[in-house]
RNA sequence: CGGGACGUAGCCUAGGGGCUAAGGCGUCAGCUUUGGGAGCUGAAGAUCGGGGGUUCGAAUCCCCCCGUCCCGACCA
């Protein structure tokens, strides 16, 4: 009733909008592009964190943090670099009263300071490898910004390493373009496509990128997590030589690779319905919600049965909640959790106490089925279990079915489909992804994305092997396997 | 940065020159209820996005600005 949520079918865009506010996950700030967010939403980035950040550990990664303000003048130190993030940078021109000497720009990715230490630290073969991982916040002044998806200041955390050789830093970026993949399969729930991006689409200041892609609920495409293979190209810019093991000098190899708080809006994108958020078990920061139902001759009754029930989900490992506002009906509940996006939902009343028993619903389908109290403990860790599960596999289901090998131009168009404008990206609208040979020409992928606003959003790595005939946009000879989808 | 839509209480909406700006939801207090967004009574809550102008009189008409959303260009 206070709430209402836009339908997917009407309005994407707002239905997106309208769940990240009701399940309090963000608000707008006072400041134009920037979000604020909320704990709810927080919630879900600490879990995020916290897995990726175990992961890095395991790889042999340590946590630093480097400065927000850059020096303009390191920026421009790598042309292609400063090239591809000039137009979106802010920069502080005045401290303390009076105009600096040299403006500093507040970091949209630490390349650059990081490189500038390295220098520094970096002598010896022996010193290498380096493996940084810094969790912070950047700056991209973004024209069009979305919550979570795209906002002028965004939080993510950005690993940076040097190693002695190439091989060595090839394999760092694949490693943890690998670790992506994992974490965003396992605990976010998101089916990705881990491919190497076309040069258009690459890091300004990389050898090469690779990425993981998601499919979105509109059957858009959303760039899930990052790796770049950076070559020498910040090693040479900045300087930073060692002396090899046979005694020479030559400049370290470096990488990076990065997931934001963007992955909060694909979970959302991915998995919500109608009725609100839906959240993978293992990323929601309540898993269970008790809710009891009572008259006031059953008041004490239910809800000492709730408590025992509290402490047995507890004692299971089940992050529970015991809802016992008593302003509140149940019904009103049922409804509020459902938009937070509580994955189990535990209805106890007089009936279920009497019985021994709890009405249990899942979030992701909806299904309600009357559970022994007794046995609620490994129930419940079974039922997450298989919500996690299903919410992966569903995704799968999805992107599989709005997946389509194409072999010529007209037939890729016609994926696509004629709504180019209004419906286009709109759940029910045509589209997804479109597998097809490539050339590998810089143009070709230009017109289509001029023609159809469809992109290369990677060369999937895995499947690369026997490539052979023509490339779907224009004919000439093919150099690849292709994944085109309207993106994010 | 271009095109469009919109800004009236925490949220949604009415009022489109003339009494004290209306209603619903939510909030607060009390009572009563509770198996899918309950009910009654009472209360608080608005410089009508901001500024300027036209007018005897502006939420209402005109101009400028700001903000949000949508579409386009750019991007994680």
């Amino acid at each position: 009733m206070a709430e209402k949520i836009t339908p997917r079918g009407v309005d994407y865009s707002q239905w997106y909008i309208d769940i990240v506010l009701n399940a309090k996950l963000a608000d707008y700030s006072p400041v134009k592009g920037c979000m604020v967010i909320r704990p709810r939403g927080y919630a879900i980035w600490e879990r995020i964190q916290a897995e990726m950040d175990r992961r890095f550990k395991e790889t042999g990664h340590q946590n630093a943090y480097f400065p927000l303000l850059i020096p303009m003048s390191f920026l421009k130190k790598e042309a292609e670099h400063v090239e591809g993030f000039a137009p979106e940078l802010a920069v502080v021109t005045i401290g303390g009263g009076e105009e600096l000497d040299e403006p500093l720009v507040v970091r949209p990715t630490s390349e650059t300071i990081i490189w500038s230490m390295y220098k520094n630290w970096i002598q010896s073969y022996r010193d290498l490898p380096l493996l940084y991982n810094q969790w912070a916040n950047v700056m991209r002044w973004e024209k069009r910004t979305r919550l979570f998806l795209r906002t002028a200041e965004f939080l993510w955390q950005e690993g940076h390493t040097a190693h002695e050789t190439e091989a060595e830093a090839v394999e760092e970026t694949m490693k943890m373009l690998e670790v992506y993949r994992d974490v965003v399969e396992r605990h976010l729930c998101l089916p990705v496509i881990a491919g190497r991006k076309s040069e258009a689409e690459k890091f300004a200041g990389a050898v090469a990128t690779y990425s993981i892609e998601a499919m979105m609920q509109d059957k858009k495409a959303l760039q899930a997590g990052t790796s770049h293979f950076l070559g020498q190209n910040f090693g040479k810019a900045f300087d930073v030589q060692f002396q090899t093991r046979d005694g020479k000098l030559d400049y370290a190899w470096a990488t990076s690779w990065g997931t934001s708080t963007r992955l909060i809006g694909a979970v959302i994108m991915t998995h919500s319905d109608d009725k609100g958020l839906v959240l993978p078990p293992s990323l929601a920061p309540d898993q269970a919600v008790i809710v009891p139902i009572y008259k006031n001759d059953t008041k004490a009754a239910v809800l000492a049965y709730g408590e025992k029930i509290l402490a047995d989900l507890k004692a299971a490992g089940v992050r529970a909640i015991f809802d016992t506002d008593d302003t509140q009906s149940p019904g009103w509940k049922f409804a509020q959790h459902e938009m937070n996006g509580v994955p189990l939902r535990i209805e106890i009343g007089p009936r279920d106490l009497e019985a021994g028993k709890a009405m249990v619903a899942r979030r992701d389908t909806g299904e309600k089925a009357p559970i022994e109290a007794v046995a609620l403990g490994a129930a419940a860790r079974e039922l997450l279990d298989a919500i996690q599960k299903n919410l992966y596999d569903r995704a799968r289901a999805f992107r599989e079915a709005n997946t389509k090998v194409v072999s010529d131009r007209a037939e890729l168009l016609a994926f696509y489909g004629a709504d180019q404008g209004e419906d286009a990206g709109t759940a029910g609208a045509t589209g997804g992804f479109a597998e097809g040979l490539w050339c590998g020409g810089r143009d070709c992928e230009a017109a289509l994305k001029a023609e159809a606003k469809v992109t290369i959003r990677c060369l999937p790595l895995d499947r690369q092997e026997g490539v052979s005939g023509k490339c779907c946009l224009c004919g000439a000879a093919a150099r690849h396997r292709a994944i085109f989808a309207r993106a994010y």
